[in-house]
Order: C-alpha cells, then structure tokens, then sequence
DNA sequence: ACCACCATGTAACAGGTTACATGATTAA
DNA sequence: TTAATCATGTAACCTGTTACATGGTGGT
C-alpha cells in the first residue's frame, strides 16, 4: 500500500507542498499564488502560510534558503524535498469524499419560517447574482486557457457548481413569490 | 436595522438555536435531530453540542431545567429565550454568501499531475458513486414529504449539488480515460 | 502625497475534532 | 449475549482567522 508508512498532512500543507512541486517559492509566493489562480478552492491567510512553513523544514517535507535582497526585504525560498513528495503523494492517492454540504446557507433556508419570506427571497436573489458573477470570473480564466494540466477539470468543476446554485436560486425565488402571493390572498 | 444591536452568533449556534425554535429538547435530542434530518448540511460533534449549550445559557439565549429520569439518565431540556430569538433573526438576516469550494477534492483534482492518472479516474468514480448515494437518498426524503415547512428546498439545494459531481465526474471521467489512451498511442 | 507591492512574522482567539470515561435499559 | 439507545461530559489537540507590527521601494 502507498500509505501505509504515509506522514499524514493537512489540506493547507497538500496545498502548499503541490505549489512547492511547480517550483521554489517564498511565502509571499505561494499565499499570493493560492489566492489568484486556482484560489478559488484554497485561500488561507498568510499567517497561516508563514506558519505552516517551517513546520514542513522541520518534519522534512521542505528545505529553505534565504535569499538576500538589494532592494526589497531578504526571503526565504522553499523547496521540497523527496519525503515531502511522499507525503504528497499519500495525502494526493486517499479518495475524496462528497463534503457533506456544511453551508450556512442551507441552515438559513432551513429555517427560512423564522423570518420573513421578503428576507428569504432577497438572500436567493444574492445568491444568485454571486453565482453569476463566479460562473462569469471561471468562464474568463477558462477562455484564457489553463497554465496548469489538470486546471482545466478543476475550473469545470467550479462551473458545474456554479451552475448548480444559479438553477436552484431560480426556482427557489419562484417558488417563495409563488408563497407571498399566497399569503397575500388569505 | 435588525442587526445593530444584536449579538453575533456562530453558525453552530444558530443551528442549535434553530431547533430549539421547534421546542425544548436535549443536547442529546439535538445532536440526533441534526445528524438525521436535515443533517446532511450540518453535523457537530456532540461534544461540541454539549460544549456550546452551556454557553448559550449563560449569554442569556436559552434555559435549562433538569429532567429527573427512573430508567434512564436525568438530562437537562432547553429552551430558547426571546433573546436567544432575537440572536438567532438577526444571523439568518445577514446574507449568505456563495462559499469559495474550499474543496479538498479540487485540490488533488488540480495537482493530477502528480499521481498515476489511474488514481485520478478511480477518485473521480468513487465521487460518482457517492453523489449518486447522496442524489438516492435525498430522493427518498423527499419522497416522504418534508415536515419542515422549508425542507423541500433545501432538499432540491442538496439534489441540484449532487447532480452537479454526478454530471462533472461523468464528464471528468470520459476525459480522464482519452488521456490515459492518448499517452499509450505514445 | 498616497497607495500598492514586497516580505515576514506574532498574539489572541474562535471553532472544531477525536478519544476517553461512565453506566443503565432494552430489543434481537 | 451482543449491540444499540439513552445521556452527559472532559482533555488534548488541530486548524484556522483577524488584528497588530515593521519598513523600504516604486508608480501616479
């Protein structure tokens, strides 16, 4: 088995040593690279970045170097190294799970008779505009075509999500104005 | 404004809160009611229930009164406060936003490159089955009709998201497999 | 004159998990 | 006799956020 003498890591740290594998970064490198490309699936703050980081040097997975600098402040350069690879390699080959939907947006439909319908219909309305503008920002990075392999896929993915909520949000609003004008009649 | 004045609350709060609007109930009652109904977009551990419950006692958002039981252990009932209401409308007021997929998936979906593309198609079909499992069983909750009056939608919420992975790792997968002939033609 | 970028970090806190601990009742 | 249900909680740990702190460089 590929995991069984695997080091277990984190999502943040998977995430962190696969930007490690396109090539050495710094800290400010790989917090500002998540937030851009991809980014939509992965932003930690950059506390965390400069956190996790020299816990990877220290358990093996990178190795740093810092690299003086005339003009700007010194860095430290991350590389990874052939453990953190394995480990890598582990977290990458555990089968994902269908997440359980955990969405505080669920909970406020959930419990959509404890505010006004009005209420209810305008964060639908929000959604929706959100999605629109997410479906719209994944169409503009897949027109310009994927510097990563599989970036592609993983636009798709966002697409289909994206998609997902803009269909649901419209018959959801239909469906609560259908309710008020209901109401209304009583 | 509604929420001037009102206390933030976490998303475990207000879901806790939430189904104290249904009545008095243990933390053991809440913790059973959110893992089955519903629960398939809110899940705590208990023992954060039990932590957090005390909490929402002593802010003033719920009572408590213990249960003195013969066959079984005596447990404490709570019970929402006006507070504990206004708390809980001024949360489900704010609107929601449409989360960034923080998805672990993407991540190993994005960094493909770094294992067999064998994996990959393997990880995609396990996700295949597990949204189908998903799209089954909301089926049949829907079927039985929602006794919550805003279950349906979220129900549909679930639907929509589950035939969303269903319709990408289709795709995912036929994709996936050209690749993996392309590189034997080689 | 002001703002964005480069660059790293600390401190305080929030929110959550797993594992451990206990123990009677009841249905298969 | 074995397992699930009822019922509550503690301890240790992990992951993550926001806010604070610093300070030069370079463009408008």
């Amino acid at each position: 088995m590929a995991s069984s003498g695997a080091a277990q890591i984190s999502v943040t740290e998977a995430a962190l040593l696969g930007l490690l594998t396109r090539g050495e970064m710094s800290g400010y490198d790989l917090q500002r690279t998540a937030e851009r490309s991809g980014g939509f699936f992965w932003a930690p703050a950059k506390s965390r970045v400069y956190a996790v980081l020299p816990q990877l040097v220290e358990r093996g997975f990178a190795t740093s170097r810092e690299v003086v600098q005339e003009h700007r402040p010194n860095k430290q350069l991350y590389r990874i190294t052939p453990a953190g690879r394995a480990a890598l390699q582990g977290w990458l080959e555990v089968p994902p799970g269908v997440e359980p939907e955990r969405n505080p947006l669920l909970l406020k439909i959930f419990l959509g008779d404890l505010v006004e319908p009005e209420v209810l219909i305008s964060h639908v309305r929000t959604l929706h505009a959100e999605a629109t503008a997410l479906k719209r920002r994944l169409e503009a990075l897949e027109a310009n075509g994927a510097a990563e392999p599989y970036g592609e896929l993983t636009i798709k993915f966002g697409l289909e999500w994206a998609q997902a909520v803009i269909r649901w949000s419209r018959s959801a609003e239909k469906e609560l104005e259908a309710r008020v004008g209901q109401a209304a009649l009583r």
